[in-house]
DNA sequence: ACATGAATATTGGAT
DNA sequence: ATCCAATTTTCATGT
């Protein structure tokens, strides 16, 4: 799966394995170096002089990481071009990418490791619990959200967006149900809003607005109140099993 | 920079390096596996087995790349427990968090590579163009919007949340300002028919609304007719100089 | 290609 | 600790 590593090289020797790999087109390539990182493009950044690990994989997407942090300090997706080439005596990579136009340039300062890793494609992943397990769960079983309630429309596009749900209650009423999968806040609010403003554009029956979340926020709460809409807490996923036994925790954060 | 490799390790010798390295907490720590990758907590997923590039960060971040996309293909930011096992005679890595509470599993089964890097903290990064320093800029050059607009305030919190700017205009009327650094879509619309609504709640005044942004959808652009407000054109960057000499590309996409 | 909305969003700042 | 809004959001999807 290692292709090939390159303990320390010298610039020319870290141009030649890029070029030769990167061209290869078959294969994720690191480096691990100290660099210096410039973007251009949707903003612009500049990052001083420090030890980065940059990985480019096989789709072009240069991401480049600090010491910590899931995200990236800079990186690019799928980019249309790489050149690489010598600067004033450092190897310097260059991303391009032509839609949006954008750029990223690293220059490796002192680079310590460079490799070539073959990763073969992978299997499929399956995802559940996501925003449309849980609309699909709901529409079949609405009592959850309220009892008697008739889902006539899952996604019905208006003109203002798309109803997550669109029911009749007991009483013959209009029902715009808007989901969360997570806590909802203000935005979720003034989404329903929204919604149940247009459903009442279009017909003169009276019109309730639910928003069905595991959880709100205080503010969003307060205003759901005053626009006469409301709240109905909904668990956002099926039960985690989570206890399996333990060992001593390896890592102790700052 | 680079601490340790081991290359092709048995599950035995993968337990103690990850054990000896992710213990010390001042390095990054990456491992070239074929994988099994489970992850359960706030949605729940299951990798089948494939190759992937595994991370562990010194903040305890965790991130499983695959062969294509910035975006790792499991994650978990910031955790607090890390635990590493044999089991079922299988290298096994485990991450936890508690808040909110989830766990990532990712069972090593035929590592080609685990290396330890030393990344020290690095130097500042400097971002332009982001939505603050357009705030900024605007701030000082109100005109650039409107010639005679006064600002009045800058990020003014109201009920229904911050405004970006708050201005006078020549004729005396009030101006709410929604700054977008990009193209804005019917939710920056939304977002300043919010504000300028809760505005003219709490005064009498004749109230403007202005959308200043790069460029704007056009379903937003009519929205902000239907509702009074207006858009005036704004550049989010200065010029970006972008004619370096280039040379022949090295990747070519597929 | 463009617009729209979800995401295990993540992250930083304010309260 | 909680809430809130920006993000080079990315990403998939519908039109």
């Amino acid at each position: 799966m290692i292709r090939a590593q390159l303990h320390r090289p010298d610039p020319a020797a870290l141009v030649d394995f890029l070029d030769e790999h990167l061209r290869s087109g078959d294969c994720l390539v690191q480096v691990v170096s100290e660099c210096e990182v410039l973007y251009s493009g949707r903003a612009a950044s500049v990052a001083e002089a420090g030890d980065y690990l940059v990985i480019v994989k096989q789709d072009g997407s240069v991401q480049v990481h600090g010491h910590r942090s899931v995200k990236p300090v800079n990186w690019q997706p799928q980019t249309d071009d790489i050149f690489v080439a010598i600067e004033d005596g450092v190897a310097v990579m260059r991303a391009e990418r032509f839609q949006p136009s954008e750029m990223v340039r690293v220059a490796f300062l002192e680079p310590a490791l460079a490799q070539a890793v073959g990763l073969r494609e992978s299997g499929m992943f399956v995802l559940m619990g996501s925003e449309a397990e849980m609309q699909q769960a709901l529409a079949r079983h609405p009592e959850v959200i309220e009892p008697g309630l008739e889902v006539l429309h899952r996604e019905l596009p208006t003109e203002v967006g798309g109803i997550d749900l669109f029911a009749r209650d007991a009483d013959g009423a209009l029902v715009v149900v808007e989901l969360k999968r997570s806590k909802a806040t203000q935005e979720a609010v003034h989404q329903l809003s929204r919604y149940v403003d247009g459903v009442r554009r279009t017909s003169s029956e009276p019109v309730r607005g639910i928003l069905a979340a595991p959880a709100v926020t205080a503010p969003a709460l307060n205003q759901l109140g005053s626009l006469g809409l409301e709240f109905r807490e909904v668990s956002a996923l099926p039960g985690i099993d989570d206890d399996a036994d333990r060992q001593p925790s390896l890592f102790a954060p700052v």
